[in-house]
RNA sequence: CGCGGGGUAGAGCAGUUCGGUAGCUCGUCGGGCUCAUAACCCGGAGGUCGUUGGUUCAAAUCCGGCCCCCGCAA
């Protein structure tokens, strides 16, 4: 099978390492071209790219699919399937209808649930105790193509959103090396979705950082480990903005007003919540200094 | 040179303004108390103060170069 390959972020690499190891013929790897990144603005490959070209895979990297020459150049690879994984581009119908098995796509959720941006984070953030991934056939629309294959599994109810975001990458990967398999035995099914239960997981913003305490602790723990680790949940403490990163329901009760700290010890950091409830952060981070553990934190600073 | 914060004992911090014996909390080791303890009491070990040059009688502290870490921004 000649396979072009489309991906951005690592939850795309494992997708890729697995058709290589499965002995495909990956005839490109489109990635988005290189970017500024991070303190000093130093130009950044993506994690995609890192991975293709230490495979020896042709890495192209066009602004937009719609530019001059480049649906020209794909076509020349003449694939007989386009894979995409978080590429972060729309595909134009152009490309859709150019390889003879079609493009198949390997989404982090079970669609029709959570088409989008950020379907692990909102996953976790709506407190779903399910999610899985999707191969399907890409359509015109955002992530409504006709089901493949899904694979479902658990989220944990301390798992946190980095935690998930790479079991999810592996679980992808293990289902799209079997899709591809039975799309080339011509043993693939193929399943419309229901439309009237689809959800969209829109792109995460800092605007989901802050904590609003009258909501109950179990809604702010999802709130910590749903925004892991960007752009993570925040809370003030002495006039200083901290991050959050992991926390605990406790099992105690309160009457105080949400918000209120409750006291600090080697178990955390406790805070009044809605409804009485009590929440203990045990992870997180001050401003300029690194993540660490609360009972970290305590050690240098008195509540 | 995008903007800002930071590097001091195993961990987290104070001390830097205004140079003058390395300090706090926790951990760790030893001893004590206790039915017992992650509790309490006593004692000890552990740090080239990121690195490198300079100023000075004297530098964690003042001045210059460099390295690394964090956040913002993307």
């Amino acid at each position: 099978m000649k396979i072009v390959f489309m991906g951005t972020p690592d939850f795309a690499v494992p997708s890729l390492n697995r058709l290589l190891a499965d002995g495909h013929q990956l005839a490109a790897v489109y990635t988005n071209p290189d970017k500024p990144k991070n303190r000093g603005m130093k130009l950044t490959p993506s994690p995609v790219k890192v991975a293709a070209l230490a495979a020896n895979v042709p890495v192209i990297q066009p602004r937009s699919l719609r530019d001059e020459g480049v649906l020209e150049e794909l076509a020349a690879l003449e694939p007989d399937l386009i894979v995409v994984a978080a590429y972060g581009k729309l595909l134009p119908d152009d490309v859709l209808a150019l390889p003879k098995y079609g493009c198949i796509n390997v989404h982090s959720s079970l669609l029709p649930k959570y088409r989008g941006a950020a379907p692990i984070n909102w996953a976790i953030l709506n407190g779903e105790k399910e999610t899985g991934v999707t191969i399907m056939y890409m359509a015109h629309a955002l992530d409504a193509g006709d089901i493949i294959a899904q694979a479902a599994t658990p989220i944990g109810p301390e798992e946190d959103a980095a935690a998930l975001y790479t079991r999810l990458a592996d679980l992808g990967a293990e289902l799209l090396s079997q899709t591809v398999a039975d799309i080339a035995a011509g043993t693939a099914g193929r399943v419309p979705q229901d439309e009237a239960q689809h959800t969209y997981a829109p792109m995460l913003s800092r605007e989901l950082s802050p904590i609003d305490w009258s909501r109950t602790a179990e809604e702010i723990h999802d709130q910590i480990r749903g925004l892991v680790p960007w752009p993570a949940a925040t809370f003030e403490l002495e006039g200083k903005t901290f991050k959050a990163y992991a926390s605990v329901v406790a099992a105690e009760t309160t009457q105080a007003d949400p918000g209120a700290l409750l006291g600090g010890d080697k178990g955390g950091i406790r805070f009044a919540c809605g409804g009485g409830t009590v929440l203990c952060i045990t992870e997180l981070q001050a401003p300029g200094k690194k993540r660490m553990k609360a009972a970290d934190f305590l050690r240098g600073h008195k509540l």
